[in-house]
DNA sequence: TGTCTGATATATAATAAATATAACAGATAG
DNA sequence: CTATCTGTTATATTTATTATATATCAGACA
């Protein structure tokens, strides 16, 4: 995993992480089972505070995506992942529909949207594309 | 335009304005040259501050979505609406993938995923599915 | 016995979001 | 002319979020 923070972007670095790490899951960088740094080591590489990582991991854990063992350790949930929940598509849907509006609005066609999800999925896939 | 606001919801009340009304642009529910309520008028009616109200408009503005006369008032930009920019892709991609890396991990398929941006397109056409 | 885990507690600083008032300049209807 | 409506601007305050700084605790383990 190479995590790099984007300290101008206006997503909390927290939610940056857990993003990266959901990517690393989905492009098979990581897989089920993988160990992730310890908190603090982490939070030393990256160059923050120790809550900040410890932020994204409970958040990860929550979702179900880690496994974190009081003395082990963290590890990539090896019991395999959350499956697509009402929750998650009420999130995408939140998350897309304001988003394709204004696409709409600029005049983008139904076909290049579907175009660009397409691409964007294969990118992850492929773990290209990455900041 | 039936604005309803969820103040639950985590996004910034400012923030979920602009969507509605981009959503109504998207809808064809506003069309170009329809005015909008004044700054006072609307914040009277949704109970919340002018401050936040104008925060909105400005966005909308700088958009290029409205047009603001001073003394006139604030109306749907007559002259069109912004096209599809690289910055308005970026966007696209920013908000896009984290979203998709996780639909990913939760085992949903490319045609699924596009099936559902799709419904969210058509949703918006439609003016349906509006909170 | 150190040293590593995660977990937890507390305090602080910086920023963003929202509100509360107030005042200003230009247009316009009475 | 006056009152009222625009958007604009300024100031101050409150609240919540984000991130940091320290510190401590309990369990595991070499």
């Amino acid at each position: 995993m190479f995590i790099s923070l984007d300290l101008q972007s206006d997503a909390p670095i927290y939610v940056q992480l857990r993003n990266k790490i959901i990517e690393g899951i989905a492009s098979k960088e990581l897989l089920p089972g993988d160990p992730l740094p310890s908190v603090r080591n982490l939070a030393k590489d990256l160059g923050v505070n120790m809550h900040t990582i410890n932020k994204t991991y409970q958040l990860l854990k929550a979702d179900g995506f880690i496994q974190i063992h009081r003395q082990k350790g963290v590890v990539i949930n090896p019991d395999g992942f959350p499956e697509v929940t009402d929750v998650f598509l009420e999130k995408v849907k939140e998350t897309f529909r304001p988003i394709i509006a204004e696409a709409i609005c600029r005049g983008m066609s139904k076909e290049e949207l579907l175009s660009h999800c397409e691409k964007i999925f294969q990118d992850i896939l492929e773990g290209g594309n990455r900041k």
